[in-house]
DNA sequence: ATCTAATATCGTAAATATACGATTTAGCGA
DNA sequence: TCGCTAAATCGTATATTTACGATATTAGAT
């Protein structure tokens, strides 16, 4: 299958990297349970969401890879925090596409 | 495959349909087409983009089980537009989302 | 040196997304 | 009525995501 994505926009391309990473539930509870608890919980997260400890690694790896979080290895842990600039980062792409599409509202003759 | 979305809380599964309906760089193209364009642009969008009618049209489907845009079947044309309501929903829980992780920045002994 | 606990990675199965061409549907105009 | 145009849907191939169990890896503790 032929992949198009790199056709489009930049901007486009990157907001729509870190909204998959933010299109699962799982994924955008982890991100609260990493502001909640204090000193970046690792392993725990396991125990607090209804999944399988090898798929919580495989969402934090997507929400790594998208840049998200960070995770420092430290012996056989690892710990994870939020990378608060992406996300802040992440807030004003997002808020600059949807600022242009309300302000540029369409007078519409139809719906 | 066992489907664990459901398990999660309900704001999370909301945002994640959207933030999902946003994932891909040719639905927020058409976002902001639809936007700029008045009139409604309806097959006009086509066009614009370097995908198959048939893909497009998949594309507005899904936009439109996400909520973000309404359709109106006028004869063989369908005109589309934003659901600007759907829209501000949509940045107010993620904004709800965001403030909190903000607030509860915690203080990491680690990254 | 070995055991153990915490994670990551591998292999795999099923579900979903992405893309296309071909076909169907619907109403408009000749 | 017949074709035309616009759009949706179908069928299909491939890619990606989601989920799990099993295995590998790592460093501290015994």
């Amino acid at each position: 299958m032929l992949n198009k994505k790199a056709e489009f926009e930049v901007l486009e391309q990157d907001i729509a990297q870190v909204a998959k990473a933010l299109s699962h539930p799982a994924r955008l509870s982890i991100l609260r349970i990493l502001a909640k608890e204090k000193g970046c919980m690792c392993g725990d997260i396991v125990d607090l969401l209804p999944l399988a400890q090898s798929t919580v690694s495989q969402h934090l790896k997507y929400l790594k890879d998208a840049g998200l979080i960070k995770g420092e290895v430290d012996g056989p842990k690892t710990c994870y925090c939020l990378n608060y600039e992406a996300i802040q980062n992440f807030k004003n792409s997002l808020n600059e596409i949807f600022t242009e599409i309300e302000s540029l509202s369409c007078e519409s003759d139809c719906c």
